[in-house]
DNA sequence: CTTAACAAACTGAACGTTCGGTACAAAATA
DNA sequence: TATTTTGTACCGAACGTTCAGTTTGTTAAG
């Protein structure tokens, strides 16, 4: 159970409280019940400040995604843009795991979930994919760095290549327990650029 | 609804159908209604074949694990060792596409949504992911081919990123439903090695 | 200061549906 | 004959959702 924090509101709590375990179990495994447990809220109550479990979902989505590029426009401040995506992968994975809790992109398991059976999920899902890549190309751009090997590659190829590094990092880190295997992957789009 | 093939055994069938809803859908989205309407195979006669639905899930994992690794070993013949890795995932992508179905990665999704729920299906994509790292590890090993940009990077490290790469790209492809985004992340793997 | 009024927040039992799975006789196949 | 397939009916558990009713905090009148 979370506690729920002073001055949290209730709705805000719960979001917080299900991004957890949806990156933890996923959405479809992922039952009102427990929800209920892990927040403490009641049922009916909960059903007050929500429509539906969709609703939830999308919610804790959107929430995510918010604090997400907020806390990458912050860490997007000084630094190379490489060391910048680097940086802030490591700072939210290393956030997870001091809560103890499963380290893995809510984004990236909700893609491979939702993305083929519920419009209403892909479509901020696929925003938050091609803003992520637009950012990173836009610095990389802005920064004139490029890639140490092949001054051919489009900074916005290197940025999809970036991010799918990093997702696809993320994926093998929790196959393996390990997180030796994302700090790999993020070792090789440094390397990339030469740092 | 697909129609079994002559001579296909039911259990293969079953096994087979399940597997597409599955790159689909998901195992937590897929019921075994689902299963039924898709397979054409009768409630009775699939729990004759099967104990479970985790039985099936997982006998899905194992067949598709030993017909990936039977294809990565024939188009590991001949070319350089990451052609091959490239042409094979193009292959089986093109493969997926041509039968109409929802272009994907079993395993990746298995990893995100089962891996840490259930330790039968985590144990059999650990499985699958490390020995698919080792034989590009071993090839690369083989082959002697270094990294284009840094040839201080150990060749599991760097078998390990092109794995990430491609799981990665799967995954912004099937975002943005688009299969440039694959391959526009499989064309930077050709680039770190000067292809 | 007390009290009435009201909306927002919250409760928990109950609902209808769907799920995975079972039972088993009959029919088809080999 | 032994194995495989069909058909239908059924079960209990778990699911997401609803709702009548209670509590709480705020405001304003008496």
């Amino acid at each position: 159970m979370i506690q729920m924090k002073k001055g949290e509101k209730t709705r805000d709590h719960i979001l917080k409280t299900t991004r957890f375990i949806l990156v933890a179990n996923g959405f479809h495994n992922t039952t009102i019940s427990d929800i209920i447990k892990a927040s403490g809220v009641k049922k009916g109550n909960l059903y007050y400040h929500f429509a539906s479990k969709e609703e939830i979902g999308l919610a804790v989505l959107e929430d995510a995604k918010e604090e997400f590029f907020n806390f990458l426009g912050q860490s997007f401040q000084g630094k190379s843009p490489c060391a910048k995506v680097i940086n802030s992968c490591q700072a939210i994975f290393a956030e997870q795991k001091k809560n103890n809790f499963v380290g893995g992109c809510l984004f990236g398991n909700a893609a491979l979930e939702m993305s083929d059976s519920n419009h209403h999920f892909s479509k901020v899902i696929h925003g938050v994919f091609s803003r992520w890549v637009e950012e990173i190309d836009g610095h990389l751009t802005l920064a004139g760095e490029d890639c140490s090997f092949n001054s051919n590659l489009s900074p916005r190829l290197l940025a999809k290549t970036i991010v799918a590094i990093i997702e696809g990092g993320i994926m093998m880190s929790r196959v393996s327990k390990d997180q030796a295997d994302l700090d790999d992957c993020l070792a090789v789009i440094g390397a990339m650029f030469g740092e």
